[in-house]
DNA sequence: CCGTGATCTGCAATCGGTTGCAAGGCGTGG
DNA sequence: CCACGCCTTGCAACCGATTGCAGATCACGG
């Protein structure tokens, strides 16, 4: 058991051939999946590589494979808790498969393309985005680069081909509105996330159209700046004092849990003067001091097809793009208030 | 502008060579740090460089350079939202730095030794483990393998070294004691994280000595399973089942956001009926439905420090390990009684 | 005892780069 | 005009592995 870490350099195939006695061919064969070696050969090798601390060099591999199992998991919205389960999620995912998550922060969408070029630059197999937009500038590189990709919480371009994992957002929209109707709210707000992002809009679209069905009107919509609570906060202040509103659905729970909260500091109660919507139903969403009715975004499905649609595409290169989409449903708490008797 | 990306397979140095009609050399050379090349051929490079779209492959350069700068980022909080902002940091901090996180979930302590192995074989410049107790079986791998490592938010231990960055946690438990000591609170109970975890002994250890040094003794304690809301919940009503107490000090703000909904569902108030400290000072604690008086830790120092200190071991290996402990401070917001007139 | 085919094994080239070393080009001063 | 030294450059070996190919080994039936 005298692994001999001796200097500080690690123990290579060559070495492990020597102590075994045979080639370095006879080493690597040992040590790769369904290559032939006699029972007597692999027992030395193995004995070798045991004491020697013998640890196969997987970049150097990937120089002949082609493959370094890595995974480019690009996301930028670290500030958002919803994506803590997200990330569990995925690098459990990606883990369960043999592949390691190489993260980049994307914080500002003008490094997007830098970030890409980082990632190519390390062979990665495949490149996961976990977010509502494509950041600017990925269309291009991407098409440039032969490179797998599947963006995760996106939405279907017919602008370019990638693959696309997520929700319909445009039906959970519409599962917002139909509530609020049922309900017998009749003026009524929108509190978006960014502007930009697909997912509001998609949100904001189905929302719109069944209110119209119903022969009602959004009574006013504003945007927030990010996924975050204080941006929650501000923007339902700032709706507030601008209209009259009975409920409002905002497109994201963190963003809800801040309007609920601007309710709570000016004495508004919630249901009992205003209903609140929230979109995803975070972990949070359930507390006891928020409980928000919400639209459920199937995060899990969403993630595990995520992963397996990479793995896919990265073992059949030149794959046609996908496109999965799953639905959303309601989950009722105690911010929407209940029927009417 | 024709970047030929032709075939399926990427551009290399030897064909940026032969477009530039240079040896290969030398268009390693335009492409490396303080290499001398002549402002003539390392025009020539770059205009074939740039013409043929080549791109260095970093994974290939690190075979010889022996610098990967991949850095393994181990944690298995992925269910604790404070570990969203360390995750923001981290990423952040190791891209400015120009390095790549490669990120382990450590959901299970048992593949603890695996990961490392994982890791070693990604050639990892190094790792950092940002969880407080090192997971079991770590203490040996990493003895054995000369691989610079970080733990941070960990504790220093005296059995092996090992660079540790966090937060004195005694000294926490020092402030939580004072502040209810000051504000006249008699019975009082810890709710602490994980038993095994060092920040929970830290703190627990702090906040008893100071107790006893003001004549009180700890009424009950009781261990949470793990570092969630859930978890909080369930082991506050179990507290507030077997005793009665005045004040609880909670080990973790998600522990405490827990225990303050077990007291909104038993409808006792806050801090009216009960008080409570939380720890850490997470983004949600200052939330209006919460607002919790808790400790905070300086995570964004500690981040800082502990990039700054996995770099400089990088750099120079064998560097002495190396202890960075940085002091709390106390948070005041809603959930202690203020000072009696 | 030998031919045959199947199974192992090692050689050597290769993956995409880096780098020590020596040869080549150049300008300059004697 | 030649010797000298400096700056560039290319050759070739190397980083740690994989793999096609050809030769070696082996068991076995004839």
């Amino acid at each position: 058991m005298d692994r001999a870490i001796r200097g500080d350099t690690r123990v290579t195939l060559r070495e492990v051939a020597e102590a075994a006695g045979v080639s370095r061919s006879a080493v690597s064969r040992t040590f790769t999946e369904g290559a032939c070696v006699s029972a007597r050969t692999r027992k030395k090798v193995e004995k070798a590589a045991r004491e020697l601390g013998y640890r196969p060099n997987v970049l150097a591999r990937s120089l002949t494979t082609k493959r370094t199992a890595l995974i480019g998991l690009i996301s930028n919205n670290f500030q958002n808790p919803a994506f803590m389960e997200i990330f569990d999620l995925f690098t459990a995912g990606l883990q369960n498969r043999g592949l390691r998550p190489l993260l980049v922060n994307l914080s500002d969408d003008r490094q997007a393309e830098a970030s890409l070029e980082m990632l190519m630059q390390y062979s990665v197999d495949g490149v996961i985005v976990a977010s509502s937009t494509l950041p600017e500038g990925f269309s291009a590189t991407l098409a440039e680069a032969r490179l797998p990709v599947v963006h995760a919480f996106g939405k279907p371009s017919a602008s370019f081909d990638v693959n696309v994992v997520g929700a319909d957002n445009v039906h959970g929209g519409e599962l917002a509105a139909d509530l609020l109707v049922e309900r017998g709210y009749r003026s009524i707000a929108f509190l978006g996330g960014p502007k930009t992002a697909s997912s509001t809009k998609d949100r904001l679209q189905g929302f719109k159209r069944r209110l119209r069905q119903a022969g009602l009107k959004i009574v006013k919509t504003r945007y927030a700046e990010t996924y975050g609570y204080d941006a929650g906060r501000k923007t339902m202040a700032a709706l507030l004092d601008r209209a009259s509103v009975e409920a409002v659905f905002c497109g994201d729970d963190i963003l809800c849990m801040g309007a609920r909260d601007t309710c709570r500091a000016r004495g508004l109660a919630v249901p009992g003067d205003i209903g609140l919507i929230g979109f995803n139903d975070i972990a949070m969403a359930g507390w006891e001091g928020y409980r928000l009715t919400t639209v459920r975004q199937p995060i899990h499905d969403i993630i595990v097809s995520a992963v397996e649609l990479i793995v896919s595409q990265v073992e059949e290169p030149g794959r046609a793009a996908e496109a999965r989409i799953f639905p959303c449903r309601m989950v009722e708490r105690d911010t929407i208030r209940p029927h009417a008797e």
